[in-house]
DNA sequence: ATGAAAGCGCTAACAA
DNA sequence: TTGTTAGCGCTTTCAT
């Protein structure tokens, strides 16, 4: 392996002008500054940033630690994740969490270990504990998408789940919809929480007392299409089933609607169906499904932006920052009155 | 910041005896662990990979460069290459090249200065000079998807595009299509170059002419849904426009359906469309695209575990291992017998 | 403008 | 079983 050293013995210089040249130092003589260059060149010399992340104590890293990079929701954070990282030149190690609590522990080890200069977290538990190797080396982090329990100090950058649900069953509502079932991910994910709060206040709103055989929570923790599907057949076995269901998310709603039709229902007409997050590709060629879109891709942006600042130390604000992104209701064919009068 | 160190003077042994303890060594008397493993824990010592690495010379970490992170075929590798990585102890550093020659110039540098221990590669300019800091580095890579011009000695893991081309275009003129349209991406990345020889075999097997100007290639080199929106409009104008499109991707066949809604022409009434990639969330949804799919996630597995065995160097095999994936024809609704007579 | 020495946090090799 | 020494590849500091 070619190193700083090689480089200097060939140009006939010290390990230190070399280490200018390549850190565009101006104190070197234009003529030294050629030497080096060639001898570098000659060499294929490549410098080790493991080297210079030890010394430097930074590593130009930052990690991103979502739960599902197959769900376009998380993917899209992540292009805006990786773009901005980018252009402020970090680079971004992608931690997969698949929302199990375990590898969520594991990946915020490894994270804290590898040193990576600050965190882009979307909580797989929704508690602290996981964070504890994090805090210890005082790695910045930005919260995305979902809150944890009992951590209050940390910048945190997501939709408001509240007023997107809200949105969602009130449309229902207005339709004439009255038994509104919804399915979310775990009581621990603070999204799925958010989502039933703004479901409850929608039907507070118009009245209608709240069934909580109705509310379908898949204590598993996850928001998946198998559990959308598994959800949703529960509450079609109702005595007295929905007349239009709420996804939890997008991929729960893709479930729901596997099963709905497996049922041989049909959507709009025999029940309606809404969903928590949109899927581009899937709306472009098939604009089916209502839903409440939230803007994934400027999270991404915004919470890379705060994370840089925070460890560039450029943020003038010492408290957390808290921003609150506005999702949008757009309705399509999957919504329509009820058929059965109640 | 506490190192081991800090944690020998607290426990009261040399720092040698902590690292015999971090990393599980037997030779540590068991009331010594303990006492190092509580001195851990009291001063909440996290180890530094980083300075591991230095001495180590290897990181456990490998770099997954991939053109679109949002591209539900790369998604779907990347899972792969992820959930194959972490069950080997190594993480994935995420590498976003959007197409961009320059910026797959950049990310190779950064994957090769970070001294991944190993490089999954899906190029984008199907040139040999970006790997070159990767090659100086002597660092493995294992190139997944497109091969690139002048590199015959790396392992690859690639789909067989000459037969998806040709069973998806047998398929086509099966129904009866003669004027068979295909838009593609760059000349420069091989699955683009492949995609037409199969469409070409199929053809020429078939006793069809080959009329160059209904094969669209995009010379910026995207596989976008733009571009498959720009080129279909290009192949709608024609004089003598096509019957069929072959979309050479799952997000060009997206924007060639948009462009060709957007003519007022049915499919597959007017025009039949077929997609190379399948994008899994919109067919279960709108099983409505006849298209080939390849097996993503296997293909990020088995690169990964190629990588893997490279890496340790457990790999019995010098040569270089070429894995052929066959491709599976699924047709749906999107392909019908043409209308016009020709 | 250039260089020598020290050391970042850790482990390999050897010694005790 | 435990400790000592040396050093991974680089940058900082201070000297020249």
């Amino acid at each position: 392996m070619v190193t700083i050293k090689d480089v200097a013995k060939k140009a006939g210089v010290s390990v230190m002008t070399v280490s200018r040249v390549i850190n565009g130092s101006k104190n070197v003589k234009e003529s030294t500054r050629e030497k080096v260059l060639r001898a570098i060149e000659e060499l294929g010399y490549v410098p080790n940033s493991v080297a210079r992340s030890l010394i430097l104590n930074k590593t130009l890293t930052i990690g991103l630690v979502i739960s599902d990079i197959t769900n376009p929701f998380f993917t899209t954070i992540a292009r805006g994740v990786e773009d901005t990282a980018i252009s402020k030149h970090f680079t971004v190690i992608l931690c997969n969490t698949d929302e199990d609590p375990e590898k969520e522990m594991m990946y915020a080890e490894v994270l804290a270990r590898s040193k990576v200069d600050g965190v882009i977290y979307a909580s797989a538990s929704g508690k602290k504990a996981p964070l504890k190797s994090l805090f210890l080396k005082k790695i910045p982090i930005v919260l995305i998408d979902r809150t944890i329990e009992g951590v209050n100090d940390l910048d945190i950058v997501r939709g408001d789940s509240v007023l997107g649900a809200y949105l969602l069953t009130k449309h229902l509502i207005d339709l004439g919809h009255r038994r509104i079932g919804i399915i979310v991910g775990s009581h621990f994910i603070s999204t799925a929480r958010d989502r039933i709060e703004g479901y409850k206040k929608a039907l507070n709103e118009a009245n209608i007392p709240i069934d909580e055989s109705l509310i379908k929570i898949n204590e598993n923790s996850k928001f998946s299409k198998e559990d959308g599907y598994r959800l949703t057949k529960e509450l079609l076995n109702l005595e007295n089933p929905p007349t239009a269901i709420f996804g939890g998310n997008n991929l729960m709603a893709v479930g729901a609607l596997l099963a709905i039709r497996e049922r041989g229902l049909e959507i709009p007409e025999d029940i309606s169906l809404v969903s928590f997050d949109d899927i581009e590709s899937l709306s472009e060629v098939y604009p089916f499904l209502t839903v409440v879109k939230q803007p994934a891709y400027t999270m991404g942006v915004i919470a890379t932006e705060i994370l840089i600042r925070r460890i560039e130390n450029r943020d003038k604000i010492k408290e957390k920052r808290e921003i609150l992104l506005t999702p949008e209701l757009i309705i399509r064919k999957s919504t329509a009155p009820p058929k059965r009068k109640i």
